[in-house]
DNA sequence: AACTATTGATAAAT
DNA sequence: TATTTATCAATAGTT
């Protein structure tokens, strides 16, 4: 460019590229700011060093120029490139969801405890009925059953002693 | 700049500001591009034009430096700007929640329901017992004074209707 | 889209 | 790091 032109290559002496690095960079933030005043578009640039310094440039806020970029290329490619507010819409649904999951639940639940049954139908209060009598039903039988198993467990231990005892009696 | 230098403000003219823009741009990212090169640094540039149009320029992939640049920012903040995240975080924590108290509430419908007591014990079989006693003379009391509220309406009903038929017949 | 006169950018020197 | 200077690069206006 000046004093014998150079090449587009990576500057090896380090001095060197700091230098001109440092000039460019606000070379370049100076046409970014001539060009968004000149032609009223939004610009932004962002810049960073090797070292991982960051250097920027912005028309306007930077951070809507990313997000606009960042809509932009969604609609160009689709949702696809937001995993994260595709995600976030989903635990949504679930929420609502597992909410709504939740009231069936209640309202089921308060219904076979005898509550919130104010505004149900003499049908409703039939089948309510009917399905807590079935209820009864089963958990009696099982209870019983439990009761019965118990109590053979109980016999069969009783007879296992005594056994033991007849076996005991005739060693005696 | 050239031919009587222009100053730096809006240019007016449609076309003129048109292939200005055109120019700029591309010296815009021209320049970006040589400062990559020979800075070795990463350099993005974006730009949206009045019509909404967008172009860009990156060094390297223009996500990726997106993205650490906003690091980069979060870092400097801290995770204050990151309310998304933390959004996220709160509809994780909010959604195993509401699974637990689903998980709660289907147990203790199964129960109401005479179902899944294989492994309960017998205190706890006296137990649904004793609450389903109690709902089931709930909505049988409901319902019977349901029965009753109505029985009285209808007599009510008959009541009336027999007055009505006094009066019309006192009238022929 | 191409040209060109002129300003602007900047590499190297200081 | 800042300034200077000699060149090349960018580009406004023209064609």
């Amino acid at each position: 460019m000046v004093r014998g032109k150079i090449e587009i290559k990576k500057i090896e002496n380090v001095t060197s590229r700091q230098v001109t690095f440092s000039k460019r960079r606000s070379g370049l933030f100076k046409k970014a700011h001539e060009l968004s005043v000149l032609c009223d578009a939004q610009v932004a640039a962002m810049i960073f060093s090797q070292k991982g310094r960051s250097y920027e440039f912005a028309s306007s806020d930077i951070q809507k120029t990313i997000k606009r970029y960042v809509e932009y290329k969604r609609e160009c490619f689709g949702a696809e490139t937001h995993p994260i507010e595709q995600y976030v819409q989903g635990l949504k649904k679930e929420t609502v969801t597992m909410v709504k999951k939740i009231e069936v639940l209640e309202v089921h639940n308060r219904k076979l405890m005898g509550q919130g049954l104010a505004f149900c139908s003499v049908k409703e209060l039939q089948d309510i009925a009917t399905q807590i009598e079935k209820s009864l039903y089963i958990v009696r039988s099982t209870k019983a059953k439990l009761y019965e198993d118990e109590l053979k467990k109980l016999e069969a231990k009783e007879r296992e002693l005594k056994d033991e005892r007849v076996r005991l009696c005739g060693k005696v």
